[in-house]
RNA sequence: GUGGCUGUAGCUCAGUUGGUUAGAGCAUCGGCUUGUGGUGCCGAGGGUCGGGGGUUCAAAUCCCCUCAGCCACCCCA
């Protein structure tokens, strides 16, 4: 269509929308601080690397799901697809080893090259919080607390259940994963087209399906829970216990995965069905692999990331904007004394807007639009006596305030 | 990337079997009101009917292509 139009996938934030997600995002910013969590912000982009190495091979999301791009000096660059990837680089980079346990919070934009879908954008916003270090799932307990808690302060936790699970370690996990493929080879005749092709590269994923053949397969699988060593178990049943111990619900969900190698122990979403088929609000796991998968030491790491605008959805009215006073100077010599007076305001630290244009009629019906609470009107009259007309919108009513006592008698309306 | 549904004014939507100059509500602007908002009355502006092509004497309406939105799938790092 007409290049007047965004780029699908992408679109623009206007002053409600924008006010709403913000205060999503600053919630999370608060809640984690609570926590101990320090917010960062890796770059937009990074190589290519950094993304590709995490995911292995030539999947889907390589391929098919990322913003590449080539910059001048030859580099492959990616747009971030997610924040993980990149605090994982940051944490290397730096030389954090030193200084764990870390423990980060990130916000901003992120980047997927997807069919798009109401709150499922090609740009769209996260927030993200990991915790670098802590081989212990005490770590694993914190993390949920912190995205219930951010959850509960939203408003939207009860239109969500917690659901959790377990990948195990490294070992169980392998162990399993033969006895699955050796399950599923039996039975290939009544996988779908798409299952056959996870059946080598991510055989777990197919428990996720939602073919009714695939399913009927399932049904009868394996599953990892019955195939965790001793330690697994212990970690598991500690994350449960810490979870019990907060008060925070949730249900085990065997059938809820990760396909990447780097995946271990602990794996959960906040899933909702108000957003359509896409359930998952907040999502994430623990990712001992990762740092030793990206080519660095191995490092311990759990983390989740939620949608800013799904989200919003969810908690649906914007908080209100904040009180505004809108000045009105009739007059050039008015307008000059209405500038100050403006400027004192603000310095006083209300918000303040000047009304210029138009007639007395025109300028009142404006600030009421913008949702003044009150007007000050300063013109001839009440120059000559040096005095404001301030008008309360809301019953109308006028009082003469001597312009040296304005800041004072506005504070009220702050 | 695959499939289905939908695109008419800033927004929500009418628009008959293809037939004059495409309508309404809300919003905007102007007036009733020369320094006073919300309700009222009067009036005005605003449309490449998503875009391109085709059929036809005639297309918002039928056909093809394309773009976008929505829904589901794939994917979900």
């Amino acid at each position: 269509m007409s290049s007047l139009q965004p780029v699908r996938g992408t679109h623009d934030i206007l002053p409600d929308d924008f006010r709403l997600q913000k205060s999503v995002a600053d919630c999370a910013a608060e809640i984690a601080g609570r926590y101990g969590f320090k917010e960062i912000t890796p770059p937009v982009f990074e190589f290519t690397e950094v993304f590709a190495r995490t995911l292995g091979d030539t999947s889907d999301i390589v391929t098919k799901e990322m913003y590449t791009f080539e910059d001048r000096g030859g580099d492959s660059i990616t747009l971030r697809p997610e924040f993980t990837a990149g605090i994982a680089r940051a944490f290397m980079s730096n030389g954090l080893a030193q200084e764990i346990p870390c423990k980060f919070f990130c916000r901003g934009p992120v980047f997927r090259h997807e069919r798009p879908q109401k709150g499922r954008l090609r740009q769209f916003h996260q927030v993200d919080v990991e915790i670098i270090g802590v081989p212990g799932p005490l770590a694993d307990i914190e993390v949920i607390a912190v995205g219930a808690h951010f959850l509960e302060t939203l408003g939207v936790l009860g239109d969500a259940v917690l659901q959790l699970n377990t990948l195990g370690d490294t070992e169980s996990r392998l162990a399993y994963r033969e006895k699955l493929i050796g399950y599923l080879e039996g039975h290939k005749g009544d996988l779908s087209e798409d299952s056959l092709a996870r059946l080598q590269k991510n055989p777990l994923r197919i428990f996720d399906s939602k073919d009714h053949g695939d399913q009927a397969v399932m049904a009868d699988a394996p599953l990892l829970g019955d195939h965790l060593n001793d330690h697994s178990n212990e970690f598991f049943t500690h994350v449960r216990d810490g979870l019990d111990a907060l008060g925070i619900a949730y249900e085990i969900n065997s059938r809820l995965v990760r396909g990447l190698d780097y995946y271990c122990h602990t794996a959960f979403e906040f899933v909702t069905d108000t957003l359509g088929a896409q359930g998952a609000v907040l999502a994430g796991g623990r990712y001992d692999g990762l740092m030793e998968q990206m080519g660095g030491r191995a490092m311990p790491g759990i983390g989740w990331a939620a949608g800013v605008e799904r989200l919003s959805m969810m908690v649906g009215e914007a908080p209100a904007a904040p009180n505004l006073i809108v000045v009105i100077p009739l007059g050039d010599v008015a307008e000059r004394e209405g500038l100050k007076v403006t400027q004192q305001l603000r310095h006083a630290g209300l918000v303040v807007e000047m009304g210029y244009s138009g007639n007395m009629k025109k300028r009142i019906n404006r600030a009421n639009k913008a949702g003044a609470g009150a007007v000050v009107i300063i013109g001839e009259d009440e120059l000559t006596k040096g005095v404001a007309t301030v008008r309360n919108m809301e019953t109308g009513e006028q009082t003469e305030i001597a312009l040296d006592a304005l800041v004072d008698h506005l504070a009220a309306y702050r």
